[in-house]
DNA sequence: GTCTATAACGGGATAGAC
DNA sequence: GTCTATCCCGTTATAGAC
């Protein structure tokens, strides 16, 4: 059973993804979560204090970066689950949506707070490393530092095409499209050396 | 001699490199200008309305920052101007900052607001068809969707690198390292078509 | 710990003089 | 065109009861 602080940082996640960082009214927030406002400044004592909380909750939860998979299944081949792992951030569900713009929301405001940067960074490095090592499964026999560079690049590119879709530039079926394409040409430039 | 508008929009892009569109205050605008918040509304007509005229100001200045280049020296090929032309996003100058981390503010907040989505829009596909004309150059032989796609992944992937340098989690000369990668992946990508 | 009621404030926007 | 002064609203934040 969730805390009481956990069922507002929810709830704050919630209404980031559909306002904003900038757009998290406290009292908003206090409806989305069922409780009063003087709960959420009780609970962490100001506004500040609620996104702080909140942005290091969406990376700490990080639930981005992990697949459950029915263990029954037919196993997938690393090439698929590499495709299907970059995949996951790129589509219009409620939930995924709701995570992609938290994700962006919380990588925007990083620029400006240097707080969050550390938890970014290694929200973000855990990715890429386990991207780097579905690509090595994939090709095994490639040296060393080209699949932590193509990992790089594929979060990077997840990102963009993220952005790029929450903003209304492309529907989301051309961001995957883009995106199984650029994992084409990654897997053939590992495996031309 | 800027004009008096110019002057503002120029503060302006300033400003919300400093502390985003969501830091943007008329009033810090306004002092960061050197005129009075008065002059702002008079020429922009409310918050909303700077912001969008920022939004095109920066799309059209980040053509212009071309390349400083020596006449005596050979003419670039194709290839090169093409990344020269993507790597132009990815320096550490003040004038190359400021407008990355605006254009990454800009578009983080047309996720939430209609209203910049429409501007951001074409600038962004003014952007893809001009690297999708260099693509076209680096190689006439290919057919006609692969530069196109092509350029889709390589923009979203500057803005991509370019948001994690800005937030600190790449250092500017990675992001060209596996920037000019990317370059060789795709045009690998469109030989072998 | 949680709520209701309200005080205090920030900042967007306008009016009117020059 | 530009400035100063100010209004006004939405929001943050606090006080005090339960």
């Amino acid at each position: 059973m969730a805390s009481r602080t956990t069922q507002i940082l929810e709830a704050a996640v919630r209404v980031i993804a559909r306002h904003g960082v900038r757009g998290l009214r406290v009292e908003e927030l206090a409806a989305e979560a069922g409780v009063s406002t003087g709960l959420i400044y009780y609970h962490f004592k100001d506004r500040a204090g609620v996104l702080r909380r909140t942005l290091q909750f969406i990376s700490d939860r990080a639930g981005h970066y992990t697949t459950v998979r029915d263990p029954d299944a037919a196993p997938l081949t690393p090439r698929e689950e590499l495709e299907q792992s970059l995949l996951l951030e790129l589509q219009d569900t409620g939930e995924v949506r709701e995570n992609s713009s938290a994700w962006g929301e919380l990588r925007a405001s990083a620029v400006f707070d240097p707080l969050l940067r550390e938890e970014l960074a290694s929200a973000t490095s855990l990715w890429v490393r386990e991207v780097t090592a579905m690509l090595t499964r994939v090709n095994p026999a490639a040296p060393a530092s080209a699949p932590a560079a193509a990992a790089e690049r594929l979060t990077a590119l997840v990102e963009g095409l993220s952005m790029r879709w929450l903003s209304g530039g492309i529907p989301v079926d051309r961001a995957r499209t883009l995106m199984l394409e650029a994992v084409e040409a990654e897997i053939a430039m590992l495996q031309r050396r």
